[in-house]
DNA sequence: TTGTACGCGTTATCAT
DNA sequence: ATGATAACGCGTACAA
C-alpha cells in the first residue's frame, strides 16, 4: 500500500506537507498543492485510517446499531442503511454494521441506532459519544418522523373524501410511534366533530383481515391503519366482502416502502422520507462531533397517493 | 480509554505481556494469564483496532458491497446482511457498509459482494484481497444456492401433485440466476416426459398478473414461478379467475424471505436458506486470508411448503 | 510556507 | 516465560 512517505518522497517534499494538502491546504503554497495532488492521483493513495485513527484519536467510523429482531425487520430498513450509507460516506465516515447491544466505543466514533426499547435507552443516555436513534426518546437526539402529524394527514384524506364511518386500526402501544399515530387520528376526528372508532390488532394483515371480516363493513367506510400490513389486511377484507375500493371503502396506509407496493391495489401510504431521516441523523451526530449541543429533529412525511382513495 | 499500558501497569506487568495473553496465551503462564483476564474484565479494556491495524498491517474489517439499485432491494438482503454481521463479528471482524463500486482496499481485509454485474467481475478478479460474492461468477470465489436444483424441486413438486398443464414464468435471463432457474424447469420436465411451457416477464407481480389474465387458464394447472414476486401475480391472477388454489392452480415461488408471507395465501416457495449462504460466505474470506485457495460452494434450498400446493 | 521530532496503541523481533 | 525495542502511518507541536 502506498504511504503518505512515499506521496512525500515522490513529490519531493515532507511527509507534513502532503498531510497538510490533505488536512489544511490553506497552509500550503498552490503549486506545491498542485504536484501533490497530481502524485496522489498517480499513485492512488488513500489515507490509511488505522494511523488517522491513532494520531487523531478519531476513528472515522460510526456503528448502525439495529436492534430490531431479524424476523421482524420491516423491508425499509435496508433503505435506510443504504441512505446513512451515503451520507456517512459523504461525511467522509465509514459504516459499520452492528446488530447486537454491543456499544463498545473504543473503534468507533458515534452510534446510530434503531429499533431501541425501553432498557438500551438509559444505555445510551450514559454514553460518552454522540448518539442519535431512528426513533423518539426524551434525552437522547433522535429523528423521526411526525406520526402525528401522519395519521392526522391520513384521516384528513379520508374525511375529505366523505366516507360516513372511519375507523383506526392500531397496533400494541408499547412503543411511542404507535401512541402518536393512535394520537394524530383522534385529534383529527375530534377537530371534525366526528366519532372515533379504535381497534388494536397484532401487526399482522391476516390479523386485520380476519378482524375486519367479524366487524361487517357495509360500505361507506374509511379505515386509517397504523401500518402499511395492516392496510393491506383492509384491503383484503374489504374485497372479500364484495366492497369496491375505494368506492365503497377508502384505506390509507402508513410507512410505504415496500408492502404498499406488492398490495393487489397499491395502498395510498402515509411515506417515511427515509433519505431525509438519513440526512438529519447524520447531520445530527456530525454537530455532536464538533462539538455542538443538538436537538432532536421531527420529519413531517407525505401522504403518497395510492389506488385505495379517490 | 484504557490502553494495553493500562491494563499492563494495573497486573504489574510489561504490555507484551497482555498482548500475549490476548493473541498467543500459550505463551504465558497460567497464573499470569488469570491475572491479567481479570484486569482486563475489570477495566473494561478493549483492544484498539487501530493500534492493532498499524502493527499487524491487518485491518479487521471487511466491506460488504451491495451494489443493486437502492430501488430495486429486495427485503431479503437485510437478512443476508444480519447473518453476515454476525459471522464475521464471530469470526473477530467488522463489517462496513458500501454501495458504490469503491473497492479501495487501503483500509480493509477483503469483500463480500452482493449484486455485481458484468463489469464488476474483472475489477474483483483484478484485486489483491480476498473477495467473495454472492452469485455465482466463473473464476471468483463465490457463494450461491443451486437455482437449477432449486425450480427442479419446484417442478417435482407440481409433477407429483398431478397438474396436466405445467408453466414455467421467468424472468429476463440476463443473469445465471435466472438461467439456472429456467434449466432446472426444463431438466425436471425432460426428465418426466412432459412438455414445456415458458414465458419471459418483468420481474413484478402486476405484470405476472396481467399476462396470466390473457392466458386464459382452465384449471387443472401447475406455476413453477422464477420468483416469489411472480409467484404472487400468478397466484391473484388464478383466484381473479376464479380458480381455486391451490385444487385447480397450484404455485410454486422462488426466494421465500418476505414476499411468499405477504401473499393472500402463504406462498410454497423455493428458500433461499440466508443463514447458510451468510457462513459460507465468511468461511470462505476466512480461508482466503488464512492464505488457503478456496472454491465456489452451492447451497442446495429447500421447498418450503405454503397454501398454493397441495 | 515547509520541515523535524514525537506520540498515538499495538505486535513482531530479539534478548534475557 | 517475560521484557525491551522498534515499527506500522499519520498528525500535532514546535522549529526554521
Amino acid at each position: 500500500m502506498v504511504s503518505l512517505l512515499d506521496v512525500a518522497r515522490a513529490a519531493h517534499v515532507s511527509k507534513m506537507t502532503v498531510s497538510r494538502v490533505l488536512n489544511h491546504p490553506d497552509q500550503v503554497s498552490p503549486e506545491i498543492i498542485a504536484d501533490v495532488q497530481q502524485v496522489i492521483a498517480e499513485l492512488g493513495y488513500v489515507q490509511n485510517r488505522a494511523g488517522r485513527a491513532l494520531a487523531n484519536n478519531r476513528h472515522y467510523n460510526i456503528a448502525f446499531i439495529l436492534l430490531d429482531d431479524i424476523n421482524e425487520i420491516e423491508p425499509y430498513y435496508a433503505h435506510l442503511l443504504m441512505h446513512l450509507t451515503d451520507e456517512l460516506r459523504h461525511a467522509g465516515y465509514t459504516l459499520e454494521m452492528r446488530h447486537d447491544r454491543n456499544f463498545d466505543l473504543t473503534n468507533v466514533d458515534g452510534f446510530l441506532v434503531s429499533g431501541a426499547r425501553g432498557s438500551d435507552f438509559e444505555l445510551l443516555q450514559s454514553l460518552t459519544v454522540p448518539v442519535v436513534i431512528y426513533g423518539t426518546e426524551p434525552g437522547i437526539p433522535s429523528v423521526d418522523i411526525d406520526n402525528k402529524a401522519g395519521t392526522q394527514l391520513a384521516t384528513n384524506a379520508l374525511l375529505d373524501a366523505g366516507y360516513a364511518r372511519l375507523i383506526y386500526l392500531g397496533i400494541d402501544m408499547s412503543e411511542p410511534f404507535a401512541i402518536n399515530r393512535e394520537v394524530g387520528y383522534r385529534d383529527a376526528m375530534l377537530t371534525a366533530g366526528r366519532t372515533t372508532e379504535i381497534y388494536h390488532l397484532p401487526n399482522d394483515e391476516h390479523a386485520a383481515q380476519a378482524f375486519l371480516a367479524d366487524l361487517n363493513l357495509c360500505g361507506n367506510t374509511g379505515i386509517v391503519a397504523a401500518t402499511d400490513r395492516l392496510g393491506l389486511g383492509a384491503l383484503r377484507a374489504g374485497r372479500s366482502q364484495g366492497l369496491t375500493v375505494p368506492t365503497d371503502l377508502g384505506i390509507v396506509g402508513f410507512d410505504g416502502i415496500y408492502i404498499h407496493q406488492l398490495a393487489e391495489l397499491p395502498l395510498t401510504t402515509i411515506q417515511q422520507p427515509l433519505a431525509t431521516i438519513a440526512q438529519h441523523m447524520v447531520a445530527l451526530l456530525m454537530k455532536q462531533l464538533a462539538g455542538e449541543t443538538v436537538t432532536s429533529v421531527y420529519v413531517v412525511p407525505e401522504l403518497l397517493h395510492g389506488a385505495t382513495t379517490a
